[in-house]
DNA sequence: AAAGTTTTGAAACAGTGTGTTGTCTTTCTT
DNA sequence: AAGAAAGACAACACACTGTTTCAAAACTTT
């Protein structure tokens, strides 16, 4: 029975084209970086980049592939936590946390010359989750009224982490969950509580 | 003195490569239509496009700036406006209404090949204007909150905007405007509320 | 420690798109 | 009708791509 990537080398090669690339991005846009100037800026045969992705937007993918990974390991033990316990507030507050704890990688993918589509990614993985809690109370709302309310604050959630990592993630995460659990259910109302940040 | 696109010519070389280019991204995403390509879809030379544009991304960016300029436009009647009379659903509104009007342009612009940061672009436009309004009333609030308050809100615009698109537009710019005003008014306070769609 | 396996490096290869240039033709303007 | 502007066409050097081959290095197994 082998590893996945048991071998020494290739985890040293992937970490080198994996670093390589982050410092890449940090510069410029994905779609003018070459593999020709990753292979160099990483110190690796560009050949040997082939044999482990076929271009650079595979890079990417695989990158992010793990990152979401990483949330939705963060997200299991909500997943099999009491129902009761599952509250949109925990749910958010756990994938705020998880960013925080890989925050080197999204400063990058959520940066400047970062993947905006991959936040959307992350935050549908809580999506379903936050909406049946919510929608047991609003049985009364049509389903059109709950989609698009659903893509209001699915977004929102977005903005707000955003915002959050683009002021370096200073506000605790449990924070920022109630301030996005009050947003949700206050609206502008948020505005006239009191919160310390 | 000389019109900036006065020549008949230019217009349906532009024309040609715009629709082409629109043509194209309904297919595939812009990283992967070459310059070759789009040229041949055109039906113009290579070297034509490169007197108009320097690369793919110039000409996404002149297209983007082109709609840009249009809800502009649609918002100046409402700067010029009575203050009383500028209420953030009006401003909204305004800018539903022109997506609507270009929506062949939006539904490939922000489609499942198109720009997602293009999208931030437009919002940010009656952003100020709206969250000037919004603060005469919540001067209680502290910046901090009203920052990240204002990034929840516009994402959520945003995330309701491409959700109306996806739909086909069915509901009138009005409706969605006073939908958007009622879930920031109320937050999910909208679901226990009567709308019509 | 030796043999076999896997990964990487180096170099070469044809293929393709890029960006530019020069000449000639068509179209617009006056 | 004459000059100006824009496009068509072809050619060019150049860069990156994706693949392949062979040898060296690193890892695994016995």
């Amino acid at each position: 029975m082998k590893k996945l990537t048991s071998d020494r080398r290739t985890r040293i090669t992937r970490t080198l084209i994996r670093n390589a690339f982050l410092d890449l991005l940090k510069k410029k846009k994905i779609q003018d970086i070459t593999i020709k100037e990753l292979c160099e800026h990483a110190g690796i045969n560009r050949g040997t980049f082939y044999s482990h992705f076929t271009d650079i937007y595979d890079l990417r993918n695989q990158i992010e592939d793990e990152m979401a990974q990483e949330v939705q390991k963060a997200m299991e033990p909500l997943l099999h936590a009491n129902q009761n316990a599952l509250t949109p507030i925990t749910v958010t507050a756990g994938i705020f946390e998880c960013l925080k704890n890989n925050s080197d990688l999204c400063v990058v993918t959520l940066g400047e010359f970062g993947d905006k589509a991959f936040l959307y990614r992350i935050i549908n993985m809580g999506r379903q989750l936050c909406m049946e809690t919510y929608s047991q109370y609003y049985q009364h709302a049509s389903p059109t009224e709950i989609e698009y309310f659903y893509a209001f604050i699915s977004a929102g959630c977005i903005g707000l982490m955003q915002k959050w990592l683009e002021n370096g993630m200073t506000i605790r995460s449990e924070e920022l969950a109630k301030m996005t659990e009050s947003i949700i259910k206050n609206g502008i109302g948020f505005l006239s509580q009191d919160f310390h940040c």
